[in-house]
DNA sequence: TTGTACGCGTTATCAT
DNA sequence: ATGATAACGCGTACAA
């Protein structure tokens, strides 16, 4: 370990509150001896105690960081978003996964807010439906806020993508490109991201004159057995002969993809797609996959901000959901 | 914040080291009380305060982990695997990110030794040349473990992929079929890493009668400005029109990809290409990439696992090397 | 079996 | 401007 305050009081014949004031520049000190510190407690590599400081001030200067999978490209890229806000600040972060686990994931709360982190942000798994648990942490004064995936049952600090509208942008594009018969693909969780791209995608149907046919919507369990359960509604969709596919996550993009190609169909001559996906090998992918790109360092940045302020106490006004704006990116999986 | 050993200790009208006792489940406690705090700290969601029992014990049953940057697919995976080992045997990770800076991985590590983190795993970047930092830190009784990246610099506990005969599967595999003019693209760090990745390219060229040539060989500066080192290099290979090219590195390898697409070469009609990646994708990519893949979980396994092991005092032998065997995955891009 | 007292390293509140 | 002292919550040696 480090040489502590009382070490270096000892050695310089002080006291230890002097020392602790010469180390955090209390404006009561004298200038020599706040000098003679400094110089000692550099010179011995001097370290304030993270515990010891935590324990006495009731804050740790950390936050916890909850997501449903680090080995995911979209969550890294908002993690990395996160990080670089929180270590600015001076904010440790703990991250800890979900693994899509609902268990897991009160697990996790409650393994942070033990660790006694100032605050959490989190994004829920899809199999999370009871948000009692955060309610009633946010409720004791705990600051929380979600970011990506939302949920429309917990009044908080939200931010996550434009869904409604990066959905809405997809289907039209593929509605120009003069497909009608579109297939969605989407998980089946009640999320509010779920809903949001659902209904974008229904919206530019109706607004283009096109009927909505429930037989060409699918939903997933994208919580568990994800590959057999995307293999399911692919033979279902294909069955009704779609001339597009519009998949509504990361995961199901690229699995998707892999399956039309498995199974030896033409992208997009014999069946168009585009999907959100945030991976930056869409562009190198077979073939270059059409996306909605989410602005995922941009969602890790404002949520960990808002956090951040509401750990300072900062009037940051009432819960507030913050949408940002997701970009189409046009390749040729999704036809000419 | 949650109750306290004195809040229980109030309401129950006994010591607070009563109370203690019945929560550690000490043998010197009567059945009887033990059962009454147990139930009195269930029912009030008694947690204890982590930063207390640290400050007291010394220890924080946390872990630091630094690697180059969380948004990449192959140390995400490594991560999960350090997590999951971790999370099992009851220690957080705290993850930082060296962002591929000397100066910020000194900054991680002392940040990190300054939580009181009872040992740091790290994978350096590639500007790090000194080691004297962590041999400190480490000649100090501190536990540390190098993984992934290594270096000769450093005695420590190393576990990484068999990157020289990862790197020698590869280049036979080329040779096989049938290319002899082969290049290879390497990132121009001082670690172990990139040593043994150049001598499997060499040792199989001769080992299969073909002279190496200087002129075929290109060492990318893979922590600053990548894409114009990758275009650079790119350049200067191409005049030697390779058959075939082999790349060291995940991110040379999708980048040099994405190089030949964008310059118009048919790959592997033009030039063949194979290279470390541990990218899910590498299946949909265009064409499907042939690569080395790395145990990346289990890496992060083993690395975590022997990290605890050193802090947990148990005795696991004289500091040595564990290398894993890559696996290699055959695909379109390597030609025939 | 239970209680008392102390200390981990820091900061805050009093005095001086 | 500086020093003494208490307190944060917990674990433990010692006493009872």
């Amino acid at each position: 370990m480090s040489i502590t305050l009382r070490d270096i009081s000892k050695a310089l014949n002080i006291s230890v509150s002097t020392v602790s004031r010469a180390l955090t520049d209390s404006h009561e000190i004298g200038e020599e001896t706040k000098q003679k510190v400094l110089a000692y407690a550099k010179e011995h590599h001097y370290v304030p105690n993270r515990m010891a400081r935590s324990l006495k001030v009731g804050k740790t200067r950390s936050i916890g960081v909850v997501i449903c999978s680090i080995d995911n490209n979209f969550v890294a890229q908002m993690l990395d978003g996160i990080d670089q806000i929180c270590t600015e600040n001076g904010y440790q972060i703990i991250i800890m996964q979900s693994k899509e686990s609902y268990e897991q994931e009160q697990a996790c709360i409650n393994l942070l807010h033990a660790s006694g982190v100032d605050g959490i942000m989190i994004s829920p798994s899809y199999q999370t439906t009871d948000f009692s648990h955060l309610k009633e942490l946010q409720s004791q004064g705990f600051p929380v806020v979600l970011f990506d995936r939302i949920s429309e049952k917990m009044t908080a600090h939200k931010i996550a993508a434009n869904n409604l509208s990066g959905a809405y942008q997809a289907t039209t594009h593929l509605i120009s490109n003069g497909y009608t018969r579109i297939a969605h693909l989407n998980s089946n969780a009640t999320l509010t991201t779920t809903a949001e791209r659902f209904e974008g995608y229904k919206k530019a149907l109706e607004d283009h004159g096109i009927n909505y046919q429930e037989e060409l919507v699918a939903f997933c369990d994208t919580a568990q057995q994800i590959d057999q359960s995307v293999a399911d509604a692919m033979e279902q969709l294909l069955k009704q002969q779609p001339q597009a596919i519009f998949t509504a996550t990361d995961l199901l993009s690229t699995k998707v993809l892999a399956y039309l190609m498995e199974h030896k169909f033409t992208v997009p001559k014999d069946i168009a797609l585009i999907g959100f996906s945030n991976s930056d090998l869409a562009a190198v992918l077979n073939p270059s996959l059409s996306t909605v790109r989410q602005p995922s360092r941009q969602i890790g940045e404002l949520a960990a901000q808002t956090l951040i302020s509401l750990i300072k106490g900062k009037d940051i006004g009432p819960e507030e959901t913050i949408l940002l704006d997701t970009e189409l990116q046009i390749r040729k999986s999704s036809g000419s």
